[in-house]
DNA sequence: TGCACGATCTCG
DNA sequence: GAGATCGTGCAT
């Protein structure tokens, strides 16, 4: 196992979000327990350009540290109700990050990180030396497909997503931003 | 200061 | 198919 470092978030967001399908991401809680749980799933947000992107429409609070060099965590809350983890990458004062839609036994960004008590709390954490949340790599090779992004109809003139669209849609290579990309045959318990 | 709405999930 | 539930960003 080898813990990801400043170089692996460095790159964009894309290539980030593929190499980190099959990453193992950390959790230490406060009483020691470690848990670690295998990436399934990840969605690229690119920059301003990005319509999806939370940075679309430039730096505020809430977005600024999607601007920070690439290796932190921005966790904000989702429909009142969800916390959601994403990975920055790239360099300073570019805003991309991945968004870690699955983990092996939980479906879902929301499930993810409600089994791995990940909340807002961690926002900002330095996933290149917190002892609380980071990622690692086994050098395992996992097979993926990529898909069209999920719930985000107005950034992408493809369907919202149907339960079965991201599995089934295999080489949508093509879209310019904000792929997603899953582990297929999808891991589970 | 108010309001619309969202990178979701669960239950019916 | 709709409700839960609240921070954010923009309008007033």
């Amino acid at each position: 196992m080898r813990r990801l470092t400043t170089k692996d978030y460095a790159v964009d967001a894309v290539t980030a979000a593929k190499a980190l399908v099959g990453a193992w991401l950390c959790r230490r809680l406060e009483d020691g327990t470690v848990m670690r749980r295998r990436i399934t799933e990840t969605e690229a947000y690119c920059g301003e350009e990005d319509t999806a992107c939370h940075a679309h429409k430039g730096r505020t609070a809430r977005t600024d540290v999607m601007y920070s060099p690439g290796g932190c965590a921005y966790i904000y809350l989702c429909y009142g109700m969800h916390e959601m983890l994403n990975v920055v990458t790239g360099p300073e004062g570019r805003p991309e990050a991945v968004l870690i839609r699955g983990v092996e036994g939980a479906e879902g960004p929301g499930r993810l990180t409600k089994l791995l008590k990940i909340d807002r709390s961690l926002n900002r954490e330095d996933l290149v030396r917190s002892n609380r949340l980071w990622l690692e790599s086994d050098g395992a090779r996992v097979k993926f497909t990529a898909a069209p992004r999920i719930g985000i109809a107005y950034a992408s003139n493809i369907p919202v997503r149907d339960k079965n669209v991201v599995w089934m849609c295999r080489s949508r290579c093509f879209f310019p931003f904000g792929l997603i990309w899953v582990c297929f045959p999808p891991m589970r318990f």
